[in-house]
DNA sequence: GTTTAATTCAAACATACGTTTGAATCCGTG
DNA sequence: CACGGATTCAAACGTATGTTTGAATTAAAC
């Protein structure tokens, strides 16, 4: 519908305004929501013009795609070179599972480190899995070559499972891993006080020993139990 | 802030205006999103006034309110009762951990079967869970309660495992039958045509499977492994 | 049949939203 | 310094939102 903006987009050429107004539409979408969120509050928190958010990016849409994009693009680079590097540890085995789920878990959690900004992100992720819109499936189109590629070699470590089966517990591992990073703020909300905040390799740890256990789990009967 | 409105409120009387309203907001909320939907659509998605709203339920929170309400009850209550027939099963012993997790999970996936809109409050617990804000908080209060009944239980079962760790194991049951009750759909959008529909007790099944194995996995080291 | 309360309705309320505009300002280049 | 493109800015645009109002309508009680 819109011609581009004045300016040339897709490139990587950062304004210091446009950095700000992707952070802080990045903890903005986070903490508040993205439909919460309105373009006003994010040019406030950023320090810019109401203006510029059209004129940098186009409209509110491509403003969340970017924000998506930053980070999304990295982290699925470095959960392919985990695995690859999983896969060419021993030479000719399939790789261990505990490797390949870390692979997928723990560039996404480990986000905490690195960035200052790498944690509302993660909460913005596991938000994005778990709404509909058009919005969030087209911010996850650039996951799914990577699903793809995960999905081949939990084939070769799993070949006892049907397609089916692995496919689910696929999604299942994404669940848990979008879940806490959206909302392990409600664990601390339902326990109390019985379960002190923890740092992300504890919490990543925990991840991949849960999901490792469901992946090898006895596939479930067919049949059904009810009297 | 508000007066009660004109007439009663937290009355279980159903003029069918109300429960048009319910139903048409429970649509709207779990397909397109709670900011997402205006009051006008889903007045107009009930065959009723724009004004209907603010006068049977108040404001456009306190409807949300009551969607939530209306069947959280009910679910939290035959889970609680699914799992009191769990523990009377043998007597004296711990009752088994499949019957426990089925019976946290059974109740909110059943629902689709059970009501013609079910399906759709399903898709709307796996957003509130997943989302932050004060609404999606105050809607889940009712849930603590069962959760800590279930954390008892839970604890006589894995009484090796550390408090912790059992909390983040339920933490993760919650995530994985959120985000399956949520965005399924999504699935089919990442496995392609490999991943063909299935009914709602198959899909019970596989996340009881993942996550009893989850939880009976052996509790995840306490040191690093990075060099 | 009249009276009274409950409910519906069209219309307007004030506010907030995403977006656009056109002038003002910045800033590197000739 | 002067030029020109890039960026910022205050202001306004049109539309949509949640909510309120007061009259019209329905339904029940006397």
């Amino acid at each position: 519908m819109n011609e581009m903006p004045h300016h040339c987009q897709g490139d990587s050429h950062h304004c210091a305004t446009q950095e700000r107004l992707l952070d802080a539409a990045e903890y903005l979408f986070a903490t508040e929501g993205i439909a919460e969120t309105s373009l006003r509050a994010i040019t406030a928190r950023a320090d810019a013009n109401i203006a510029s958010v059209n004129y940098h990016f186009g409209s509110k849409e491509a403003l969340f795609q970017a924000v998506i994009a930053r980070r999304l693009g990295p982290i699925n680079d470095e959960r392919l070179r985990l695995l690859a590097a999983a896969e060419t540890e021993g030479e000719g085995v399939p790789p261990a599972l505990e490797a390949v789920v870390e692979a997928f878990v723990r560039p996404i959690i480990r986000l905490r480190h690195d960035s200052t900004h790498g944690e509302h992100f993660m909460r913005l992720m596991g938000r994005v899995h778990a709404e509909p819109g058009e919005w969030t499936l087209h911010a996850l189109e650039e996951f799914r070559e990577s699903f793809q590629r995960f999905a081949e070699v939990f084939a070769r470590i799993l070949p006892d499972l049907s397609e089916e089966e692995r496919l689910w517990r696929m999604f299942f591992l994404i669940g848990v891993t979008a879940h806490t990073a959206a909302a392990d703020f409600k664990l601390q909300h339902f326990a109390g006080d019985r379960c002190p905040p923890v740092d992300i390799e504890t919490t990543s740890r925990r991840i991949v020993a849960f999901a490792v256990a469901g992946f090898r789990a006895p596939a479930p009967s067919e049949d059904g139990e009810n009297p």
